[in-house]
DNA sequence: CGTGCTATTGACTTCAATCAACTCCGGTGG
DNA sequence: CCACCGGAGTTGATTGAAGTCAATAGCACG
């Protein structure tokens, strides 16, 4: 379900948001996020399951995570889908959209979420105008390519129990910065979504959420996650440096 | 071994360069590749095995690659590497470095390789004034996201038959484009550097190549590849359509 | 209080990695 | 010119990590 909310004057904007330190605006002289106040008029409201856009999709806006936590996938010619990220609240997602014509993933709600909506026409008119846009729009895409390339090497070189050791790891770091513990958090994503993104299976994702228990490396319950030995599960992680 | 190259006045620029219908020019009106002629002054020449950037360099040029061929690799704190693309002729490397400060891969020729040097600098002079330039970099960023999407595809959801077929007809595919012979082309790459790519050993695409031969898909001789049943190759790719 | 997901655990299989021997080829130098 | 060397590639035997299939357990929701 969609629902699109035109903003008040007197609504929460860009340079008012809580999470204006994380989102489009880091870094912005404080006169630059106030002329995207003037462009991101709308949230949109959508929930769980529910696309924020599909592939192939015409790319019209950025948007970005207010509340809630959205997944992006990728799907082939066969049917066959590769979950490419979990992305959390100040994160953007939809550049893809922003830099080629289309949507080159489905974007999908993990739970009800809330989202900016950046017009991607709005993006392009004042993007001459505020070279601190266009920087911000490079670093945005920097990190979109981060993501995918640590994801190639996750896929790659490492073995299954790396792969979710990093996982973890990476997600404690982004809730940190988001203000939450980086220790103990509620897991969005089912067993199978966390395998798939990883290329394993739900049963081997599973197999190994009980080792790292054994091992006192977290604790698990559900998808309550409590990382009991970070230092460990980092070494885990880079493993053999023989 | 590294040379820099002054081009003279006479020399091949953007504007009459063979492969200006695949590189940076892509698409853009003539008087727009003219002002590209002016910034692109030098041509680099880089030796088998050398590097044209390091990861972590600062993203100081894009590098149009006028011939020979190039592989991205990236490496992490422990050493592992994992090889992120080939690239050829009239494809772009080091665009990761326009968009963060840094370059957050390897690039390694080849072969004896020359490359066209766009100095990062001159691009954001100019850029405002060209919008064609900056919706050009956009499209080249988008490709950059695709391959990776694709390699993640590869890593994430393909068998290894898969994986290797998919990749033969992508090489087949961009030699089409540059008008080689789709059907057969020398492999400038090891089939270490081929299984580092796609996630797999040496000695498993070894075999994979046999099999192929094998089963008249293709034939091979050392790097020398000639794809016979590029249908049933396609096929293979998609595979269990179920 | 069922019903249906989601997750866990076990038994078995399979695909690709590993280890190892051997071949092929290109280059170098006697 | 041939012999030798070393790197690249092939092929075989074996192992091992993760997948598959299947049974069961735990929650969540109506």
């Amino acid at each position: 379900m969609h629902k699109t909310i035109q903003l008040t004057p007197d609504a929460t904007r860009c340079s008012t948001c809580m999470l204006n330190s994380l989102c489009i605006p880091v870094g912005m002289p404080a006169g630059d996020i106030e002329t995207l106040d003037q462009i991101v008029k709308e949230r949109l409201r959508v929930s769980k399951g529910s696309f924020v856009y599909h592939q192939d999709d015409e790319g019209t806006a950025l948007y970005g995570i207010r509340s809630g936590s959205v997944k992006t996938q990728l799907e082939d010619a066969s049917g066959q889908v590769q979950v490419t990220g979990f992305l959390l609240p100040g994160e953007v997602v939809g550049i893809d959209g922003y830099l080629g014509a289309r949507h080159m993933t489905h974007a999908i709600a993990m739970e009800d979420t809330e989202l900016c909506v950046v017009p991607i026409q709005d993006v392009e008119r004042i993007t001459t105008m505020l070279p601190a846009l266009s920087r911000q729009l490079r670093r945005l895409t920097s990190q979109e390519i981060l993501r995918s390339q640590q994801l190639i090497m996750s896929l790659g070189v490492m073995r299954s129990e790396q792969r979710l050791a990093a996982f973890l790891l990476n997600l404690s770091q982004r809730l940190g910065a988001l203000g939450y513990s980086p220790r103990e958090f509620i897991l969005r994503m089912s067993r199978e979504e966390i395998g798939n993104h990883l290329g394993l299976t739900l049963e081997t994702v599973s197999r190994l959420f009980s080792r790292f228990a054994r091992d006192n490396l977290i604790r698990i319950r559900q998808r309550e996650v409590q990382l009991l030995d970070m230092e460990m599960l980092h070494q885990l992680t880079g493993s053999d440096c023989e």
